[in-house]
DNA sequence: ATATTTTAGCGTAAAAAAGACATTTTGTGT
DNA sequence: ACACAAAATGTCTTTTTTACGCTAAAATAT
């Protein structure tokens, strides 16, 4: 960074940030409640504009940090919006990006201000009424994350660092909303190469305990290379 | 469209296309050489303003249309890249997308001009110096257009109508950057029942003819649903 | 006309991956 | 000790992927 910004606002282009956790085991999506028109007293996916001086990342960084006060975690960039017509009153351009985080790490920091009255996890599956596109937004990261599962277990980054498998395949259902069966799961999971057992169990309430598991560094899929690193 | 728009220049955001071909056996990718600094006299991807009242889609398609003279062709956004030091002397955040087209359908509809002294194809495994984070751009296009190849076959684009299952194999290996069996792609193709079969024959040159092919309307495999309709 | 050259076109077998499916194990609470 | 609830586990079938070499057809050269 060599060269010097003044932090004069040039452009409306804002970035939006999709939330995704498992919360009451149910897939849910972070929303605040916006103080003002447009759509005030809506819910919406927070968001921001983007300083002259950061960039696109370091702003929803920057913006999943203020609303959930975590940081350091998987933040994808989806997809950019810009519908004239997507905000009532001028042209905003918006830069979605969505992550997945484990609803324990937060606190949500959450003091009421002048933007926002709220902040709440809402089930995905059962939206209210949202503000601008951001029913949308919201429908195209679920989508993009379902793709991404095919590929990389992000779903590591909804879990506890220690988990069963069940846990696991519990998380994968609900992102695909649909049922998976147990073996073939497990098969797939253990044959990966990519969790590592421990050797603890859940000593939870009753019931059979189950072994834990963590994931190993993410490392590759050497066949078709789709894994991070 | 209900709202009325002042044509003012508010924020600083383009939108640049990479356009693919393929031509002389190779894959290729049009640049423009610009007539002015930042990096006057270096090659760029064709780009500009999105204007306040356009989508960024029809932006995109708006500049393939000046530089290509095409339309109706498959375009893909494909990544917003924002870093603000990206462009040397002002913020610019430009919205990439992605496109491939069929030499032939082209006339580089170019007369000299302000912005632009040149326009030309350019082999993507061979590029000169590029301006801005182009290099990057065009990088990040050709992987994304390996990864859609996997679900989809866009390579169609890239064929005239009617072509032989060579040709389309050849356009598979000149993106994918790697040699092919032939019996198993044709197999692949042949079961996957999105090409139909014409009685028509190549009449070329030498050899053997080839029996012509054209894609039936793209369906959508119903297996993974990753075709588009 | 015959031989030569060049590309088109084709099928099978083995290996790997995905999908279907039901019973036994193990700790807790009564 | 018994009932309960979730954990754990293996085999068989189907589908998909990969590996691999020869014959057919036309054009050109002799």
């Amino acid at each position: 960074m060599s060269r010097a910004f003044k932090e004069t606002k040039t452009h409306e282009v804002t970035t939006d940030v999709v939330i995704f956790t498992i919360k009451d085991d149910k897939l849910k999506v972070l929303l605040v409640k916006r103080a003002h028109e447009p759509f005030k007293g809506k819910w919406a996916i927070p968001g921001g504009f983007i300083r002259i001086s950061e960039t696109i990342d370091a702003a929803a960084i920057r913006i999943l940090k203020e609303k959930t006060n975590v940081q350091n975690i998987y933040l994808e960039q989806l997809y950019t919006f810009g519908d004239p017509l997507r905000h009532p009153d001028s042209r905003v351009i918006t830069c979605a990006y969505f992550a997945l985080i484990r609803s324990d790490d937060i606190v949500l920091s959450f003091e009421p201000n002048q933007e926002i009255t709220e902040v709440q996890w809402h089930p995905v599956y059962n939206l209210p009424k949202l503000a601008f596109d951001h029913k949308e937004i919201i429908e195209y990261s679920l989508k993009r994350t379902r793709e991404r599962l095919e590929f990389c277990p992000i779903a590591f980054q909804l879990l506890p660092e220690k988990f069963t498998l069940t846990e696991l395949q519990k998380s994968y259902e609900l992102i695909l909303a649909k049922k998976l069966d147990k073996r073939n799961f497990r098969k797939k999971f253990l044959s990966a190469n990519i969790l590592k057992e421990l050797n603890e169990f859940t000593k939870s309430g009753s019931k059979r305990p189950a072994r834990l598991y963590s994931f190993d560094k993410i490392t590759l899929d050497s066949k078709r290379g789709h894994f991070f690193s």
